[in-house]
Parts: structure tokens; sequence; C-alpha cells
DNA sequence: GTTATAATTTAGAATAGATATAAAGTAATA
DNA sequence: TATTACTTTATATCTATTCTAAATTATAAC
């Protein structure tokens, strides 16, 4: 709800790294981006933001560069606003996301309660949790069961 | 998870009426199918699935539909599910949506835990929520005094 | 350092969910 | 039944996102 610090900049090339993506200055910007801001953007709200540092960066690549972040799990899509765009989030702790069904912002709401949750909901639904936000994004056993023969 | 009974559909036109929407046979529909599914279907989906009641539907009255529907707050929009269409549900009791980031589907998790956030969340924040979902939707405090001076 | 190669970026075209428009139809009220 | 505002419809349009093919580049091996 703040202007809270999210993350170290520094450790964003290594964290890269660490998920197993090449270090490219394109994935660098965006996910430092990402890490650096509390506004869950949208990919074109990026795309404009991160236009005067890479003057040659393409749409394509923001979408790309987002889709590789998510599958790595170093951050979390909130879904659109009702605003026809989806927003991303590299804050990966249990928190609540507040949408306005009217001006379409997304403000945070951190609460120790929520964190109990995850794994009651984990235990009891057989899902790999891969987020814990006000929405659970994993994997349903019909999916963890057809991954694992692949 | 499972197909248990949602809400009683002899009380869908009078929940529309109450909300003071015109009763036309396209929103009973649209929202009778909502109320008898768990399924969480799109705009897309609702619009296949009602063609062979009313095969003149277009889509510009489901998404019309949808749209009324939300703002009267007799339907949640769940947002998308990495599909890029944006899925509704009209249980509105506080529950977990469970998204599978593979397959799409939605499956609910009810807890009596969530229940407990919804007031905290509304308290110290100083939205009004409309539901209460892993996502809450609800109007920001600048947006609820721009509501309240028109 | 070079080189090889597989991943990545790029620009632009294509796709598709969602919205806007204007005309025709219809529910609700008196 | 007549009126009127609200709805529906069909079509055109918008725009977020994905696709494609070619050019580029990060990484690892030499």
């Amino acid at each position: 709800m703040s202007g809270k610090k999210r993350s170290t900049p520094e450790r964003v090339a290594e964290r890269l790294k660490a998920a197993g993506l090449r270090l490219t200055p394109q994935r660098v910007a965006i996910y430092r981006a990402l890490v650096q801001t509390d506004s869950h953007p949208t990919a074109q709200r990026l795309y404009e933001q991160l236009q005067p540092e890479l003057p040659s960066l393409s749409q394509a690549t923001v979408y790309n560069t987002l889709q590789a972040l998510v599958e790595k799990g170093l951050v979390h899509e909130i879904g659109d606003a009702g605003d026809g765009a989806v927003h991303y989030d590299a804050d990966l702790a249990p928190h609540v996301n507040l949408v306005c069904t009217r001006c379409h912002r997304i403000d945070d709401f951190h609460a120790d309660l929520l964190a109990k949750a995850d794994d009651l909901v984990a235990a009891e639904s057989g899902y790999r949790l891969q987020g814990a936000r006000l929405v659970y994004y994993g994997l349903c056993p019909a999916c963890q069961a057809e991954v694992a023969h692949s």
C-alpha cells in the first residue's frame, strides 16, 4: 500500500541465472523494473516504461520475458483488473491484492492470517501451489500426473 | 471441486429484479447458467452454451449482461486464468479459487478460515469490499470519494 | 580469443477477446 | 395500448497478446 522496499536490485541478475535463464539486458531490465515497483504493471506498461532505456525493445520480448519469469516462479500473474490486461507482481510473499473495480488500481494488503491458509489449501486440495495470493495458482492433480509422464 | 448445488434457479428472476435489472430472457438465461454451474465459464463459453436455447443471442449481449451482473454484485469476475479470457462466478460466498496454470481450469476451495479475513481487510484498508475471493474486488478510498460526489 | 549453436530478440503480421455504434426490438409503467 | 427508456442485435473496431521468420546474441567448447 506504500512505497515499501521490495527486493535488492543487485540480486536480480543472480536470481535470473539461478533460474536457468540467460542473462540478457532486456530480461534484467524487465525483471528489475518489476522488483522495484509496487504498482503491478501490465506488459504494455513495462514496455512503455523501458523504452527510453532500451529503445530497441519489442513488445514480444516483454511478453516472452514475463512468460519465462512466471514459468520459473520469479513473478506472479495477478490476472486482469477489469481493464482487460494481465498485471504482474514480483512480490512472492503471500498477500492480498485489492483490485479497485472502478479505477483498476491494485493495492497490496499483507496479513499474517493469510499465510496460514497456504498449507491447508495445498494439503486438502492436492494442488501444488505456485503462489499464494487471493487467487492460488498451481497445478491440479490431473496436470501433475500428466507432467510427470512426459 | 464437486457438483454441489449452488443456488435456487427459481430465485434467479427475482434476484435480477431486486437488483433493478429488467427481466429479459437473455439475462435470465445467462444468470441461470452461471448460477447452475461450478465451471467458472468465460463470456465466449456462455455464448456457445446458450446458442441452442437462444439462437438469436449475440456476443455483445453476453458481455453487456455480465457487466451488468458484476455491477449489481450478483456475480464476480475471477479474471483470466492464463488463457486470456475473463471467467465469471455466481458463487458469492468467500472461497479460494484454485487456478491451474497448465490446463486453466478453476476449482473451488471453501475454508472457514478465509471468512474471518474479510472484516480485517475491509477495516484496515479502507476498501468497500464487493467480494471475497483470493482476490478482493472493491472500491479504493479515492474512488469511493469520487462516486459520492457524482 | 574464436567459433559453434541454441536461445533470444526483433518487427510486423495475425489472432481473438472485448467494446463501440446505430438501428430495431421489448419490458415496464401508466 | 401507448410511451419511453432500456435492451438486444449485427457489424465494425479496438487492442492485448501471440505467432512467424529472420537477425542477433549469450553461453560453452575449442
